[in-house]
DNA sequence: ATTGGTGCAAAGGATTTGCAGTCTA
DNA sequence: TAGACTGCAAATCCTTTGCACCAAT
């Protein structure tokens, strides 16, 4: 089952179920921390889930934070974007789509698959396998006009 | 002037005269630099570039790699690639291409715009300006098969 | 008990910065 | 000579690791 079929936002059980799907032990941090990402599809740097779940009372190590996010990745519950050479963000949003990224503000949007469509792939060496195509569409924030 | 109507490879004349084109004044260790990444279209990881330019003499600081490939990647001779999230990889080749990234190797490939044609971008927001569209093809190697 | 998960602090790697010395125009 | 550019080392930032403790089966 695909997550994204279940409805936004996930509750506790609904986050305690996926990660079971996923076969990730859904211990207290985990649950903790994929509560904030599947409250609604977004996309957040490590430090901005540890600063988010431990938001409240510190719950969560910066370390765990870190390897949960690596582990979430690693069993496909979300996806890296890299679009910035700072930090790494994690997507929970599992459907298929691409990126908007604002350089000034470092806002992440999605951009539906809809119907964008890429054509005319090369093909690939015969020893390799895709492992998935993304469109990164890079913009900046309009410079204020100084002669109008 | 697109620095890819020159010929491949530049001769230090040629490069001397690019960083000039590009405003950007020709020191003894730009150069050196420069003349590396122009020898031909290549993508190098800064790490690459201070061994690569150091190869015979050591003649550029870390430093001044990082920040020299960072002063022409902001005048726009070079290109930023961010598809690992452990280096930047800076691009010499000018023409409009997208990226074929083997994830186990990290070996870097240019797509030419060919016959690839991303189609059915959405409008962008009124108060942002394209700064560029990019594919990334993400690939690994064919697992070597245990149950053949 | 055994296995797996977590926290803390220290280690690591990439990149940036401060500042004094050096080069260029 | 003034302004730019460099080198070096120290400083940062993000991320990973090592290891002892805690939790669940």
């Amino acid at each position: 089952m695909e997550h994204s079929e279940r409805q936004w936002p996930f509750g506790r059980q609904a986050v305690i179920g996926l990660l079971t799907e996923y076969g990730i032990q859904p211990t207290q941090q985990r649950v903790d921390i994929a509560g904030i990402l599947f409250d609604h599809p977004q996309h957040m740097s490590a430090d901005q889930v540890l600063t988010c779940v431990n938001k409240s009372r510190p719950t969560v190590s910066k370390a765990t934070v870190y390897n949960t996010l690596g582990l979430f990745a690693e069993k496909g519950l979300i996806r890296q974007v890299i679009v910035d050479p700072n930090r790494v963000f994690y997507d929970s949003n599992n459907l298929e789509h691409h990126h908007l990224y604002n350089i000034d503000t470092g806002k992440l949007v999605d951009i539906p698959v809809g119907h964008l469509k890429v054509e005319g792939l090369p093909e690939l060496p015969h020893d390799v396998v895709a492992e998935g195509v993304e469109v990164i569409v890079r913009v900046r924030n309009k410079p204020t006009r100084l002669f109008p």
